[in-house]
DNA sequence: GTCACCACCTATGTATACAGAACCCGGAAC
DNA sequence: GTTCCGGGTTCTGTATACATAGGTGGTGAC
């Protein structure tokens, strides 16, 4: 593997799993030595990021980790809720309905599923995944799918901030069995209008679990990565 | 400027108005030597043209200008419906309705101003931008913003294609009356709806316009960029 | 005549060295 | 005490050298 793609697969998942907090200062020289690979593939790996939104130019202190804010938040959401929107609608259309009736019959188990012992709710957030793949897979269209992907990450590192309790994830099983229900009857204002309900719970929930304990993410962060 | 800054313009800008047809191979040395800055901040101009999907890497031949086909134009069109829709009913809720009173004046205009001397149209496309520009100001969402800007890019590109006459651009014109009318009386859906229509109206002009001569980016476009 | 293999060469990927700019700290003057 | 200036240090930005991989062309064998 390229000495880009590690240090760029490393510092994506470490900021994604919060180990990079938001407001690291990541100095070229310090991530380098850190990951062992030069700066040359670490300032491409860098780019990437920045590309992504997970890292930004602060001020005068350099790169720094971007900050996840209650706006933010809100902000990532009207741009989910365009493109999800329009995937539901394109996997509606275009999909092979074996495919979604296969997923709606997971979707059905969950509340099952999720009695079983598995407390990081690994098993439920794997079929999330597959039924955003079958999603992808069913639009057919790279631009759409490409940011689809690069606002994902984002969630990703979102959702370590929402307390998933499981009434929330027994309620978002429902709302994900009614977009799967419409794709698969290849009712594309349907899935529309289910992925807008959808989003707007989770977003609900999602404030709802982030307004009220702020500091996690504010104030002066000025923990340095090494 | 930063050398890195210098390249990526100048072959971004070279990309969009077709100096650097599709298939064009860009290596590095090549490219290098002709812009006159060093092979370092020329990969980094050209990983930003990857991402911003402009150049990508063709099998054994390294990094390539993408081709623009009728496929592309259609999936693109996809991606911006979405997102165009949703700034039109941001912009419609949370605009300042002087700065769009303003632009449809200007837009009514319009008629008048094709008539005058200027076969490049570019007091048109000017105030298209302008649109655009207030649109981009009012959402207020630099996630959608940036993604927007992203997708002009490509827009701009294809637009060379499409031989806009007079009738064209005086219907696209009122098209885009509706929808300034709509965001300066804060009506989102009909903002939204009008959008909805304007890029229906254009993606069928464009391909229209694109299928006939399609010889012209279709084909071996070896050529090489020296 | 065609196909396969080998060698050379050119391209990319990586490391490192150097230059310039920005920031920080200390000192001095008002 | 506060502010401004200067030196030093550290960072980013750029250039270049080197290694490796992959592609191409030529030659030989079947």
């Amino acid at each position: 593997m390229r000495a880009s793609d590690k240090a760029y697969r490393t510092l994506r998942s470490e900021i994604i799993d919060w180990q990079l907090p938001p407001g690291t200062v990541l100095g070229e020289v310090d991530q380098s030595t850190r990951l062992g690979v030069s700066r040359t593939p670490l300032r491409e790996a860098l780019a990437r990021l920045t590309a992504d939104g997970l890292v930004a130019t602060q001020a005068g202190r350099g790169l720094v980790v971007t900050d996840v804010s209650t706006d933010n938040i809100r902000e990532l959401f009207e741009v989910r809720r365009a493109l999800e929107e329009q995937a539901a609608r394109l996997a509606a259309e275009r999909g092979d309905p074996a495919v979604f009736d296969a997923l709606e019959r997971e979707f059905v188990a969950v509340p099952a599923l999720l009695e079983s012992e598995d407390p990081a709710r690994h098993d439920y957030y794997d079929l999330v995944a597959r039924l955003d793949d079958a999603i992808d897979d069913a639009v057919a269209n790279p631009y759409l799918v490409t940011a689809l992907r690069n606002l994902r990450t984002h969630l990703v590192r979102i959702r370590r901030l929402a307390r998933d309790d499981k009434d929330r994830l027994r309620e978002a099983a429902r709302e994900h069995l009614t977009i799967v229900r419409a794709i698969a009857a290849g009712d594309s204002e349907l899935a529309a209008h289910a992925t807008h309900i959808h989003l707007h719970r989770a977003l609900e929930h999602l404030l709802a679990a982030h307004t009220a304990p702020t500091a996690m993410t504010t104030g002066p962060t000025e923990r340095t990565a090494s």
